[in-house]
DNA sequence: GTCTATAGACGGATAGAC
DNA sequence: GTCTATCCGTCTATAGAC
């Protein structure tokens, strides 16, 4: 019925336009290094060097900004799960992965923004699954037979980014201790599985 | 040399009151329900059925009680801790202490304020180092001789606290996929743990 | 100790000229 | 497409009367 995505009823917007996309590579940078409370149309114009109002004739809302920046975000992360896939050790891989301090820095702030802000929760908590399953299948295939038939796979992918996460964000904090530790454990397994397969 | 906290050169300001306490508490359920970005002077005053400007009478800044809301959550966080060591299933209890909703919450939004408002996070990084420390010399008495030893305690704990704490703010927003397989393991673990002991 | 009033910064968003 | 100007809400914090 309509052309546009159907809620706006009367204000301008365009899409595939390259300004739009500084816009949104503006907005990431911002969530990264800043996070979410600076996230803001005044912030994320002058880290694009434009105009505050010029980001309102390309996205009727901040959400839709928010929304265009998940969708990118999530978009890199599947093609960099893929890239670890495709390599020698790709369980060490995937954990390397989940500990990229800047992926992890995003999702900290991508929760956030899904716990506090209802009308974007379901695109992150969807794009979350999306990713969830695609590391729970690859891992149910990697592990060693007599794991993976079980739940174990689901298991230990939720272990492994629960910890990446807290490691790395408690680690911008400055608190580290107990991580030496739980590294230790990793690498351990990590090794007895490649030993393993 | 000053009686107050040294910082406040001319405003007034009152410290053990019936009336600050309740804006404490106020905040503390804004925190936990709402969350940080709603944490605000008019929030709060709300809440606690009082004046807005009156909470710069108890508090010099925003800040100031925040801070104040740190403490006391550490403070009863630390209480809980002593009544689970007392029961009869310490590492049991551990666990839910450590998955407990509201305190998982809270937990999450302080990490969350840490991260963003450096006048707050050393003194949440202090208060998690002490958590964290007397969880860990808490496990390492419990665990069975052999495991004790290394540093195993210490990335048990981790694994337990990053686990519990990413279940709990992913059920919250109604993903759960991989949780029941991780619960599986945590008490499968447990078990075997009490079986050795 | 508690009130009214208000300053001053920043937020999202819109109108309309060019 | 991009600009200037602007509205209106909320925020932290202060001044000063009672």
């Amino acid at each position: 019925m309509d052309n546009d995505t159907a809620q706006a009823p009367r204000r301008l917007g365009l899409e595939s336009s390259q300004t739009r996309t500084r816009f949104i590579d503006a907005a990431e940078e911002v969530l990264r290094d800043e996070g979410m409370p600076e996230l803001t149309a005044r912030q994320v114009a002058a880290r694009a060097g434009l105009k505050t109002q010029l980001l309102y004739y390309y996205f009727r809302t901040m959400d839709d900004l928010i929304l265009a920046v998940v969708r990118r975000v999530n978009e890199r992360r599947l093609a960099r799960f893929d890239e670890a896939l495709a390599g020698p050790e790709p369980l060490r891989a995937l954990w390397e992965l989940n500990s990229d301090p800047s992926g992890a820095a995003l999702a900290s702030e991508l929760t956030s923004i899904a716990i506090h802000r209802e009308p974007i929760r379901a695109e992150i908590v969807r794009s979350a699954q999306e990713f969830r399953a695609m590391q729970i299948a690859a891992v149910t295939r990697l592990l060693p037979a007599r794991f993976g038939g079980d739940g174990s796979a689901a298991g230990i992918v939720m272990i492994a980014v629960a910890l990446a996460r807290m490691i790395v964000s408690e680690a911008a904090l400055g608190l580290t201790d107990g991580h030496r530790e739980a590294l230790a454990i990793v690498d351990k397994t990590l090794s007895n599985l490649s030993d393993l397969i």
